[in-house]
RNA sequence: GCGAAAAUAGCUCAGUUGGUAGAGCACGACCUUGCCAAGGUCGGGGUCGCGGGUUCGAGUCCCGUUUUUCGCUCCA
């Protein structure tokens, strides 16, 4: 564990030495959990939604593209339910250094005084046997009465505090009612302080016209709420789905393991719109699918596994995540969930349309069931970027770094290199680069010697280099190095671009899932 | 967010009890070699994360702050 962790940490200094993973505003300090993309991580980055949103669109005829923008009506977050679900009062304890929700803290208060009743009924039932009257106990037994009475008094308090977003009132109780940590069993805490996960951020320049708005936490709903629209303009029938590619914002309270939590990141959403029953037969047939769509950029089967969810969000009824083994354990790259109708039903309340399907095979109107497939294109790249990452201890006892990307994603193609910087080749390299260049990523390179040069490109994952040489300029045939294997032929220049093509086109892949 | 540790050249690091900042690699120019990273000559580059304080004097001591890492914590 310790030496993977130390991989991955070459991984993230790798990373950034070769262009693909800056820390945003570095020169500045840095921001916390906030990343670039370098020169090379662009391609990659670019690559990957590129096989995504082709694997969806271009595969599948029922599925189409939008492009939601990131500022939505305020509403929408209220619907969701994110308002609620992504704003939670913590307090931290100081001993035990453990930080808990306030609110369900004295939630477990207040039930602890139900215990404390039953427990006294219990007893009491157990005492009078058959002659045992319940309801006129509870009624006047002075013991559960003042538990009684001290139960609802907190209830009440407890409402109103949350009702008012009253943090110090929530405070005040915990401190009131003695409530302890239940591992430090002290009652050191700290002020309790609202987590707003949502960024916010202001729409209208003067500010008594401003609406607080919110920078979107999820691209989802900017498809729910263009369901009617698309499903209209574009005559889709059910089953058929929105697929969409995005920036989502979220304030994580710890955002830590380079880029695989950060504040901004990109997803890749892909809504899909079914009859209300067919559900859980989309579910398993999406989660097949998009396992596929992970297996077949070869980086290697066992490094996937699914993780079923047993605690499902509010709206969902089933929930898988697909898991990728990462150098820190098998963490989520993606989701696949059955939302049931619950987002489509609370935009239609929340707006106040009718927003459902005419089923002409049943005809009937109904609310369509979504399965969502969820994916986020960091950890994604992460994913990738860390399974190819390997280096190599060569036959002659050198080191190699070397990037086994899927040559489809690798931001480089080729790399064309005249062998020596005289004699008429860097000529006749640049030739070769003016003729790939408009269908493959090319570098051309001639500073340095050719090992040195072949090196630089194994650490950014080029497939492919190009050797031109003095027989070149006899025979128009050049040297193709591959990165994998390090093994050269000699190929004439005529055929390189079938070559490379063949083997760096996105259909390869696509072919397979 | 809490606790601990760290921050010196692009990278990896040295820097003595407080006394004007160093190495290797990398980088640039020229020469040389020419199919798997290390040749030669010359050169550029740091107000030591940032802000205060102590001191005649701070990379070094103290306080604060930012970022990173680890452990908690939180997480649809």
């Amino acid at each position: 564990m310790a030496q993977q962790e130390d991989v991955f940490k070459k991984i993230v200094s790798h990373a950034k030495e070769y262009g693909f993973v800056f820390q945003s505003s570095e020169i500045y300090d840095g921001l916390s959990a906030v990343y670039d993309y370098g020169q090379n991580g662009v391609e990659l980055k670019n690559n990957i939604k590129r096989y995504w949103w082709e694997a969806m669109t271009l595969l599948h005829e029922n599925i189409v593209g939008i492009d939601s923008a990131i500022f939505m009506h305020p509403t929408i977050w209220k619907a969701s339910g994110h308002v609620d679900a992504f704003n939670d009062p913590l307090i931290d304890n100081r001993d035990s250094k453990k930080r808990y929700r306030a609110d369900v803290l004295i939630e477990e208060q207040i039930a602890k005084y139900d215990e404390k009743i039953e427990k006294e009924v219990a007893k009491a039932r157990k005492r009078f046997g058959e002659n045992f009257d319940e309801a006129l106990f509870r009624q006047t037994n002075p013991r559960v009465t003042e538990h009684v009475a001290k139960r609802d008094a907190l209830h009440e308090r407890y409402s109103e505090a949350m009702n008012a977003n009253d943090l110090d009132g929530l405070r005040q109780i915990i401190l009131d009612e003695e409530i302890v940590d239940p591992v430090s069993g002290t009652r050191n805490w700290t002020e309790v302080r609202q987590f707003n996960l949502m960024f916010k951020t202001e729409m209208g320049s003067t500010a008594d016209g401003a609406m607080t708005v919110y920078l979107r936490p999820e691209t989802a709903q900017g498809i729910f709420v263009n369901y009617l629209n698309v499903q209209k303009t574009g005559r889709m029938r059910i089953p058929f789905g929105i697929a969409q590619i995005g920036k989502a914002f979220r304030n994580e309270i710890v955002a830590r393991q380079f880029i695989f939590r950060m504040r901004e990141f990109e997803q890749m959403e892909m809504q899909f719109f079914v009859r209300p029953g067919t559900e859980m037969e989309w579910f398993k047939k999406w989660k097949e699918t998009r396992l596929r769509w992970h297996k077949a950029l070869g980086l290697g089967d066992e490094k996937y596994r699914y993780h079923d969810h047993e605690k499902l969000a509010h709206y969902a009824n089933a929930a898988t995540d697909i898991e990728f083994q990462m150098p820190f354990g098998f963490k989520e790259v993606e989701g696949i969930h059955s939302r049931t109708n619950f987002d489509l039903s609370q935009h239609a309340k929340y707006s106040g349309k009718k927003i459902e399907y005419f089923d002409p095979e049943l005809n009937q109107s109904y609310t369509p069931y979504v399965i969502e497939t969820s994916i986020g294109v960091d950890r994604m790249f992460l994913s990738v970027l860390c399974s190819s990452y390997e280096e190599q201890k060569l036959d002659n006892g050198e080191e190699r770094v070397v990037l086994h990307l899927p040559e489809a994603l690798a931001p480089v193609k080729c790399a064309v290199l005249p062998l020596v910087r005289k004699d008429g080749l860097p000529e006749k390299a640049r030739e070769i680069v003016n003729d790939l260049k408009f269908d493959f990523n090319t570098h051309y390179e001639e500073k340095d010697t050719i090992g040195k040069r072949y090196r630089r490109q194994d650490a950014i994952g080029t497939p492919f280099c190009i050797t031109v040489d003095h027989q070149t300029l006899e025979d128009n045939t050049v040297t193709l190095r591959e990165r994998d294997t390090m093994a050269q032929s000699r190929v004439p220049i005529a055929d390189l671009h079938k070559l490379i093509h063949d083997r760096v086109s996105l259909n390869s892949l696509l072919r397979k899932i």
